[in-house]
RNA sequence: GGCCUCGUAGUUCAAUGGAUAGAACGAAAGUUUCCUAAACUUUAAAUACAGGUUCGAUUCCUGUCGAGGCUACCA
């Protein structure tokens, strides 16, 4: 395509060479601003050293240079250090030429750059529906996707499923308890909503357990701690335990819906620190299985850890501490952690329900992607994932790349790199999420030879742990490494702060989306613009119209920013907004239906007004506009550039008749530049995900 | 505590070290015999604070104050 700024970066390179015999590459040109005349500004200050003239001086050497020996540059003027040039109509118009029937204007021959990338996005858990944040990561995923396709690049758009784990196995256990055999058919629900349900449901009944747990364990503490247990002012781990096996039985007696308290004897026996007898009651009196496992599991947390306290105070630190262990060891916890046992194991029960509720969530999230308009070329699920990457630890382990730790986990220290140390295999021989990160990634590249990077498109609260993950790649000697990327996007957050799904403050994504559909039918209802369309079609506008806003309320956005969303004030439809865009799109569509002649032969010559001008130069920015974005993953750029250019258009349109013009030559121009404008603002609107409708 | 982000009009967002810091919403005022008024025009309104580097700083550096995130043998 034809270049100005090499045009120009040549001429002026030539200039300073012949004018003050300067040897520059350093040469760039910016756009000249709205008010001043030109096309393209130099900043001068940069040569004035060299050149040993004032900036002044040197743009009106340079300007009379470049209007001498450029044919394209016609005029200039300097303010200050600024050199302004204007380029000649003939430029612009073969310039327009060349791209006004292209339907790809901005965009690169598809695959063109050889260049094969992989893009993960979405990445959802298998246990709740989609919400709010989600929908950010699925429109900055799914955007720049298509970004680096416009710019050539051979996209894989990837998902991985977080479908196992100890939070999945929690809705698991929710609804087997007190699901009633609930379905999303006879529930008429939408999969991923009833599985979220049991998700909040197993939050609620463990909140209970703890509040239990709590004020009963309280109570009795308070009663031990004022009884001043002997042995020389300490309370022994011994004891506590048996404390905290004392409140486990409370708690099951309370699951059971006969809550119990501790009775004065066991109170005294405890407190007395004559703990004998209670051990030994401990087998036949309150030692079944499930205390039994608490028990252990809870003697394993103490092993090693001082735990004794001094007398002295009111107890209630040292009770908070000991409580600590408690909470995370209450029935619920214990029968969720057996669950994942389990299912680890491959137990049939588990795993059938495993499947059946994965399988409800499967349904409804395709339901939400197909609404918001994603895809995935690939979907990777964590269960058949999270076993990768511990022979590659072993291997790094063998080169000295990891080390062993005393309690036999292993490790790699990434201090010198001013990260931390970091854990990579457990001590029992179990990975972490990083192991598996560290396999996937290896397994992918194995998988497509000609991948050339990856790209995770993950909330920027783990920055820390791909930075991590790529520096340990890269010490494994993958030189993949380094390409690899981290889409990292700040989060969303509500007026009263982040979100938090426990807390129920989240915007589910169904919800908002509906919300959305529904106000973009107030909306066209209201200013009556539903003349001429059909049921179906009217639909399909609300749907357009709807998505629209809410994508480019989104993508508007730097994606590295956090940003704020407000469900009370609904998303605007007028001003810097997707509708605006679509709207401006269905007008000039409007006018070339209306159009009766012809206007596909190219023109020769022809004197530009200032607003044609404008946009134009607009027009021409849009492939640099594409290339930036794609340089720095973001959409935000893609939608301020189609925002002015639409703005642009519709100043435009209010000044000036397309239809109603009188002279040929500058209608027939007129109505081509709407066309590529039109074109323009499909291309960009498509970048984001979003699309333009015909009419509106 | 350590590490990482971020502080711009009343609000939500812009501004490769460059000219007089742009928009939108909200506020105030105006435009419709004219291709779609989801539009257009006008007005008021901001760089947290203090230093430094530079011809030039919202941007780079240092400090203070303020907001958020990370800091697990969780995922």
């Amino acid at each position: 395509m034809i270049n100005a700024q090499e045009i120009l970066f040549k001429s002026v390179q030539k200039a300073l060479k012949e004018l003050y015999s300067i040897d520059s590459t350093n040469i760039v040109f910016q756009k000249t601003r709205k008010e001043f005349e030109g096309d393209f500004t130099l900043v001068t200050f940069p040569f004035i050293k060299e050149a040993k003239k004032s900036p002044e001086q040197v743009g009106q050497e340079l300007g009379d240079y470049l209007v001498k020996n450029e044919k394209t540059v016609i005029a200039f003027n300097v303010v200050k250090g600024f050199l302004n040039i204007v380029l000649s109509d003939a430029f612009w118009l073969s310039y327009f030429n060349s791209v006004k029937d292209s339907s790809f204007i901005g965009f690169k021959k598809p695959e063109s750059s050889g260049r094969t990338v992989m893009l993960e996005y979405a990445s959802p858990n298998t246990n709740k529906p989609l919400h709010l944040g989600h929908v950010r990561n699925l429109l900055v995923g799914f955007s720049v996707a298509e970004i680096l396709k416009a710019n050539g690049h051979k996209v894989i758009k990837a998902s991985i499923v977080n479908d196992r784990g100890i939070h999945i196995c929690k809705s698991m256990l929710a609804w087997k308890k007190w699901g009633n055999n609930e379905t999303p058919v006879s529930t008429g629900m939408k999969g991923d909503h009833l599985v979220g349900k049991y998700y909040v449901k197993y939050d609620q009944e463990y909140k209970k357990e703890i509040d239990y747990a709590q004020k009963t364990a309280l109570q009795a503490w308070i009663k031990i701690w004022a009884k001043k247990p002997a042995k020389e002012g300490e309370i022994s781990n011994q004891m506590i335990m048996l404390f905290a096996v004392m409140i486990f039985k409370l708690i099951q007696s309370f699951d059971q819906g006969k809550p119990k308290q501790l009775t004065e004897v066991e109170i005294d026996k405890l407190a007395s620190g004559n703990v004998q007898d209670l051990e030994e009651e401990r087998e036949e009196e309150f030692m079944d299985d499930a205390a039994h496992m608490f028990y252990n599991g809870l003697k394993k947390e103490l092993e090693g850890k001082k735990l004794f306290y001094k007398i002295g105070t009111d107890g209630k630190k040292e009770f908070d501490e000991i409580f600590e262990f408690i909470k995370a060891k209450l029935p619920l916890v214990m029968e969720v952690q057996d669950m994942l046992r389990k299912w680890e194991a491959g137990d049939k029960e588990t795993v059938n329900l495993w499947k059946m509720m994965n399988g409800w969530v499967y349904e409804g999230f395709d339901v939400t992607y197909k609404t918001v308009g994603v895809d995935f070329d690939q979907t990777y699920y964590e269960s058949n994932t999270y076993i990768l990457g511990k022979e590659i630890v072993q291997d790094g382990l063998a080169k000295g790349i990891f080390y062993k730790k005393e309690n036999g986990s292993v490790a790699i220290d990434l201090r010198p790199e001013g990260l931390d140390e970091k854990v990579v295999l457990r001590s029992d021989g179990t990975s972490v999420y990083i192991t598996q990160d560290i396999g996937t990634a290896i397994e992918r590249f194995k998988q497509f030879p000609d991948l050339k990077q990856l790209i995770y498109t993950v909330g920027n609260e783990q920055d820390f742990h791909f930075k991590v993950l790529f520096k340990i790649l890269e010490k494994l000697g993958y030189d993949w490494a380094k390409e690899c990327y981290h889409l990292s996007y700040g989060m969303v957050e509500l007026p009263e702060g982040k979100m938090k799904s426990r807390e129920g403050t989240v915007v589910d994504a169904d919800d908002l989306l509906g919300e959305m559909f529904t106000t973009a039918e107030e909306t066209t209802k209201e200013l009556g613009k539903v003349e001429g369309f059909n049921e179906d079609e009217l639909k399909d506008l609300y749907h357009t119209i709807g998505s629209g806003a809410l994508k480019y309320f989104i993508l508007k956005v730097d994606p590295k920013k956090k940003m704020l969303f407000d469900p009370k004030e609904s998303i605007d439809f007028n001003g810097n907004t997707g509708p605006f865009i679509q709207y401006t799109h269905a007008r000039i569509k409007s006018v070339l239906r209306k159009s009766e002649s012809s206007f596909e032969a190219s023109l020769n010559s022809i004197s530009f007004n200032a607003l044609e001008r404008e946009i134009i130069k607009h027009i021409y920015d849009f492939e640099s506009v594409v290339e930036e974005s794609g340089n720095t993953y973001s959409p935000a750029l893609i939608a301020n550039y189609v925002y002015e250019l639409t703005k642009t258009f519709n100043k435009f349109y209010h000044d000036h008749s397309i239809l109603k013009e009188e002279n040929e030559d500058v209608k027939v121009f007129r109505l081509q530049m709407a066309k590529a404008c039109s074109q323009t603002i499909a291309n960009a609107m498509g970048l984001l995900g979003i699309k333009v409708p015909e009419k509106m």
